[in-house]
DNA sequence: TAGATTGTTAATCGATTAACAATC
DNA sequence: TAGATTGTTAATCGATTAACAATC
């Protein structure tokens, strides 16, 4: 295997900083489709190679990529191993980000759960509910605090991300007293829009729900077009 | 409030059938706005006003509608309850799907216990699991059957949707024995990526932990706006 | 070296925005 | 009617794809 010359630019450096949405959403999918090439052990791939695996054009992988460094080798194409490091660390996998979860339900529990946190590099360090009877307990060792304990926790505890599982209608409340902490971003679960603007912070607003409409969509086209044909 | 004019073009009619993914991934958005306007009992609206609480353009608005059929009217807006059904009827929320989830866990709970499916017009109608001490269980109601039984359940009831939420291994091997059934499609959560092309039915895939990665490329992104500044 | 494959520029394609005539 | 706002065409913008020189 060749050696990766080290004059390139490094994804640190960072080339260009008006990264288009489209190629931001398609890097954790490089991300996963690297991470399982480097549990096959697959050595080094092509742009090519790997346009036919993720259903995508060489030439779109090789655009995705020169946005952050040159990854890849003339002639060699792109270290699997090296490749997924530099997406490691421009997704941020790197810097080892801590999260907690507010809202102790049922798909706060499935998230406590799962391994979603660690396969990233994060770690999940705290719940919270303002149910007590849920405080104090403890899910997959992760213990549960009180909401009343929230601005005090964020300021003893490094905390990077929250996690809100919590109802829908508590959510702007607990986005603003979150913008008051030094949090660095929110995953929002609730269905209520929250907005950068408004809290200040970074945020991800995940609609489970829209996804689950655009099957149906899917489905409706289908059968349409089995009737038509 | 006017009446609407009845010769227009009904969402069901299908003004074109080439949609583009970006329209079709808007459409659950413009659903939960209007619903949201539906219940604080706005009757119409225009596309310029929903254009700023949606953040975006009135000419984006009024270019999506107009894929699928005359909505408006010049001069007043558009009737929110009227567009509202129109947008319904384009995602199939009035065809009640009934939906099943494979896989009892955490997450399978979870979305057991939410209103996801019924605020969408769905039943979830049943629930699977190859682990005999789940099955003949309830949870919310909805019983638990052994996976094994999965073809026959489907053969005597109407199952539209199959939720895959079991470990993602089998993810591929259920995909192929549902592929044999009569469902009409396949809502993806185990990771796994399956393709409408191997399945031959429509297909959403989920995958939570990128909207997480996306998160985290926002924070890395914000703050080193901050040093730079 | 010759072959392979990248990084990058140029061409194409599609999606968004602007403009305006139609019309309620 | 006059004003408002749609539906739709035309202009712009951005993203994807194609092509190819650079180079490993």
């Amino acid at each position: 295997m060749k050696n990766i010359k080290t004059t390139k630019k490094s994804a640190g450096a960072g080339k260009k900083s008006g990264i288009s949405s489209a190629v931001i959403h398609r890097l954790p999918r490089y991300f996963r489709y690297l991470r399982e090439l480097m549990q096959n052990n697959v050595l080094r791939i092509s742009s090519n190679e790997l346009s036919e695996r993720m259903n995508a054009t060489a030439s779109q992988i090789r655009q995705d990529f020169n946005c952050f460094g040159e990854f890849g080798q003339q002639g060699y194409g792109y270290n699997v191993k090296y490749l997924h490091s530099q997406i490691s660390e421009i997704l941020g996998v790197s810097e080892h980000y801590n999260a907690v979860i507010i809202g102790t339900g049922n798909l706060g529990r499935a998230l406590a759960r799962s391994k979603i946190f660690v396969n990233r590099g994060m770690t999940l360090t705290a719940l919270f509910d303002v149910d007590k009877g849920l405080v104090g307990k403890k899910f997959d060792d992760i213990f549960v605090y009180d909401m009343a304990d929230l601005e005090k926790y964020c300021e003893e505890n490094k905390v990077d991300i929250v996690v809100l599982t919590m109802p829908r209608d508590c959510a702007y409340d607990i986005a603003k007293r979150l913008s008051k902490t030094n949090i660095k971003g929110i995953w929002n679960f609730t269905g209520a829009e929250l907005a950068k603007s408004t809290i200040g912070k970074p945020i991800e607003n995940v609609h489970m729900g829209d996804s689950l409409m655009t099957l149906c969509y899917k489905i409706k086209s289908a059968e349409k077009a089995k009737v038509e044909k």
